[in-house]
DNA sequence: CATGAATGAGGCTTCATTCAT
DNA sequence: AATGAATGAAGCCTCATTCAT
């Protein structure tokens, strides 16, 4: 039927214009940060009407929401595989610890700006955005102590309080992507510094494993 | 003279209204964030007119980095005193770092309001405002750094990289902060917790001084 | 032929889909008045595309316009059977009257909502517009003022400035129908009214023909 | 005290800038009915800043309820002499009315505009303002029984339902100055009519005090 | 110095209208 | 003929800033 037909047309009309704002969105803010931008400066970039911002985001918070669930659904989606085999040994799970902050960097080196534009300037969007951000950053604790739980159950690693420990851990994940993304490390001495990370995260600074002088 | 004396009112009349409009600034800050409150928000609850405003700071921005620049003064001065004993050997180094945490607990707890806004707000003020915190950060870093390679000099930790191993130091310690900031953890706890997340850091999740089954 | 086919089931469909619109506009002026619809509320509620309003009308204004005239062209042909039998005594006319009004409002009952819709919001559609129905109410002057007039000539009610009286008789009218169509009046009140109506008419307050004391 | 002063030609200054948005209100509702002008109109015409208008008033539509509020004390003063001398023979009821239609066309005389204004273009503000303005009316109405029921007791009128009659004079008379308004009718033939108009309600179009031939 | 009324530029949002399909 | 996505002009409203008192 030419109705159906038109109708399919019609709706990716509409879903292209929908991306291009979303990545005008994405590049605005990444400029000029969240409270910077007016949604002049989207629809301009865009190349759209004023109005057509309209049809298809009821606000420039509701754009900035939905630029902050298509990252973090990337994100979660890298963490997906990590389930699967659980390791069964301290070197083990030193080595997948590794790679999983390997991995996740990979993300993070692939978006960058946007991972800087939320941590930036996601707490100052309101309240309830602020919270959500948090709700994330608690899920990624939530992750580290599910795999410190299962090797403390397996006994390769001390007892400890799992809670403080996870949450010491994202803290220093996120102290370093802060650094990096502020330009102080570059990539390349992010990935060197992996090993160092986690090292510290096993040891500490005054347990072995350090060359005692 | 009369003149002077006169002077000397209107200069103390002129600080009580400063005084008044921080006090107002910093609440609504707190309440509001940055971007959210308007002038108006301001010398209303100040409870003064709304061009005494211009006489005292020439915009919002000025007011709030005022307010920052007062609390990290504050900060500071608690860490004058550490630098003058620096501990010898492993266990005053883990004695000394408790009572330093505790301190800084301390004031942070005192201007709980205050840390939570900066810490939430500052880096969408604008680009400017976010390095200069930025700044504030590494500072912290650095004060760590002292520390600890003291103690890698004087041999009674394991050498590492004590710039890596700082700034996982203060990414742990703003980890908690934010926890307490957003009442997922209470005071009591945050004390309770000071010497679990220093045994952390001193010994890692894997190293001994845990309970090894 | 079958383009003529053709054209004849396209022509069935248009006037179908002005029909729609024609029902769907009488709806929403209804609830919102003139000025509160936007064109979208009307296609809406229609069920027609956007821009299916313009196949049909030029604008919100033309297609008011053709429900007021609708509606006038039912109420004018109500009184075309009057004027064949003209009253030739008084109670003859006075009974005419009542029947008059009678079929009067039986067609404003079955019309209430679109007679309070033009009472209340044509007049401030335009001044064209309220200069349309000023006229309109006029042609209800005139067609008492014939009656009235006709009734002077046969000697059976006084000689009186027969405009004036017609323009206080449709005054009172248009009073009453107000007052109905305000739900001050219900249907029942209505009609029981039509005979008081028509005696203060004919003999006042002070006049003969009620029960003096 | 200085401070008084200050506040005291503050105050001056804000009634002055309120009386001009009114009267620049006035002039363009007049010219333009309700929906028509667009707030810069009236701050134009008022010779003030756009903002300004949001200092004395919250939307268009406040300020045109004040204009009507302002309008409808004026016309209820009209009223508070009469009730003093009650008539209390028909001819002094007859004089009476006539005089208290003369005062009340006085009045509208001199505000001829908003009348015109109110009357047309009221009903259509929002079904709020169109309920105020009918019990404004009605308020009329309930003035017109009030003399209508004294004058039944005292028995210098027939017994009727003086609820129906009075809105019929009420209708009578809007209905006369709807032509007024519109230019049908000019000022001296108003005054005129107001003796004939009595004489309609009183004695009606087929009884007595008519010249009958 | 303090005041607060007035200002008007600036951004948001709506909605009649167009037009490609 | 019907559609509905896109458009952008138009109007609303806010709020930082000025300035006369």
């Amino acid at each position: 039927m030419s109705t159906q037909k038109r109708k399919a047309a019609d709706n990716a009309r509409k879903e292209q214009t929908r991306m291009r704002l979303l990545k005008a969105g994405a590049e605005v803010f990444i400029q000029q940060g969240f409270h910077g931008p007016r949604i002049s400066d989207i629809v301009n970039r865009a190349e759209v009407g004023q109005g057509t911002f309209y049809r298809h985001f009821s606000s420039k918070r509701e754009l900035f929401e939905t630029l902050f669930d298509g990252l973090l659904e990337q994100l979660m989606l890298q963490f997906q595989p990590m389930t699967e085999n659980p390791p069964s040994s301290l070197d083990q799970y030193r080595q997948a610890s590794i790679q999983a902050l390997r991995r996740l960097s990979s993300i993070m080196i692939q978006e960058k700006d946007l991972m800087l534009l939320f941590l930036r300037h996601g707490p100052s969007v309101d309240a309830e955005f602020s919270s959500k951000m948090q709700k994330t950053l608690n899920s990624f604790v939530q992750l580290a102590k599910f795999y410190l739980d299962h090797a403390m159950e397996l006994g390769f690693v001390k007892k400890s309080d799992s809670e403080v420990v996870s949450q010491a851990l994202v803290g220093i994940g996120l102290r370093f992507v802060e650094n990096w993304l502020d330009g102080t490390l570059n990539q390349g001495q992010l990935d060197s510094l992996v090993e160092k990370i986690v090292d510290f995260a096993f040891y500490g600074f005054a347990g072995s494993r350090g060359e005692l002088p």
